[in-house]
DNA sequence: CGGCCTATCTTGACTTCATCAAAATAAAGG
DNA sequence: CCTTTATTTTGATGAAGTCAAGATAGGCCG
């Protein structure tokens, strides 16, 4: 828990930044940059974009981040690193939340078929609607869906 | 496998561009929007790249196509949809490779711990280093790492 | 088969997310 | 306290993708 420390044994600088930015993260999982940036501003007016990125994307390469990628959003990031979950993202209101893995330790980390490749991480990201939008969805039920959306309008 | 059929069953009409496009995804399985545009500009060469994402989007919408996002990179498509596969990226030289699950039918399509979200879809992204990168890396053994990387330079 | 209707495509401007480079700042060892 | 150089800031730049409006062309109809 003593980030001056773990970025010292890392042989990183302790700057008031990525202490106030790791801060913010153990606080506020699953956060994108700007979320970060804006978030940490309120103690370090001064941050820039660029240094959130740079923390962010140091932090993440030696392992005191973790990052991931919603389909459709900004790269969020968070401090849990260790234990290995997984992430459920609702489909409607983009709400997420951490999962435990279902399967014991190394769930997803041994495919049937890997093609050769050594596997070291398994990403997963679940999609699907949150209790709050379901309720929210059969309220409306009257508003049948007239025509499937598509992309382009006109 | 008729496109045509299938497009004209989901109300959509049989253009050029969408036959092309689902050609070219079927021979050529995870292509970014770039990719499919300048694949499929070989035989349609005024394709426009809105026209790549409409099509991209919209099949994807209406489930004719699937969509994913490896770390670090633009989306990639395929035709792939009704069998529940997932990917494995090279953390070094990006090759995808398919890998089906592990667990039986809908492996990882049981969170032991939900939060009361409906879960629909498991996206799973493997990282590793695939085969061919395995061996140049330990080829290039000698050149050991000096310090870590970091973001900034100097 | 020819014509109309409107879904789709093209063009072009515009967001958002993120990286690159160079100068200014501030950790940390001596 | 001073020096060294890792970090931060500033400002420009790039990639991926969306938005909007006019041009084009599927496809149903008579």
């Amino acid at each position: 828990m003593d980030y001056s420390k773990r970025l010292h044994g890392l042989g990183l600088r302790v700057t008031r930044q990525r202490l106030a930015v790791l801060r913010f993260l153990e606080a506020n999982p699953h956060s994108s940059a700007e979320v970060v940036a804006s978030g940490v501003r309120d103690e370090l007016p001064e941050l820039s974009m660029q240094s959130v990125y740079n923390v962010l994307n140091d932090l993440t390469a030696l392992g005191m981040l973790r990052r991931f990628t919603p389909p459709g959003s900004a790269a969020l990031h968070e401090t849990r690193v260790d234990d290995n979950h997984h992430h459920a993202v609702c489909m409607s209101c983009g709400r997420i939340e951490d999962v435990e893995c279902a399967v014991g330790h190394a769930p997803c980390l041994s495919p049937s078929e890997s093609h050769g490749m050594d596997i070291q991480v398994a990403d997963v990201v679940y999609q699907g609607v949150c209790a709050t939008c379901r309720e929210a969805a059969q309220a409306t039920e009257a508003v049948a869906t007239g025509a499937p959306a598509h992309g382009s309008s006109a």
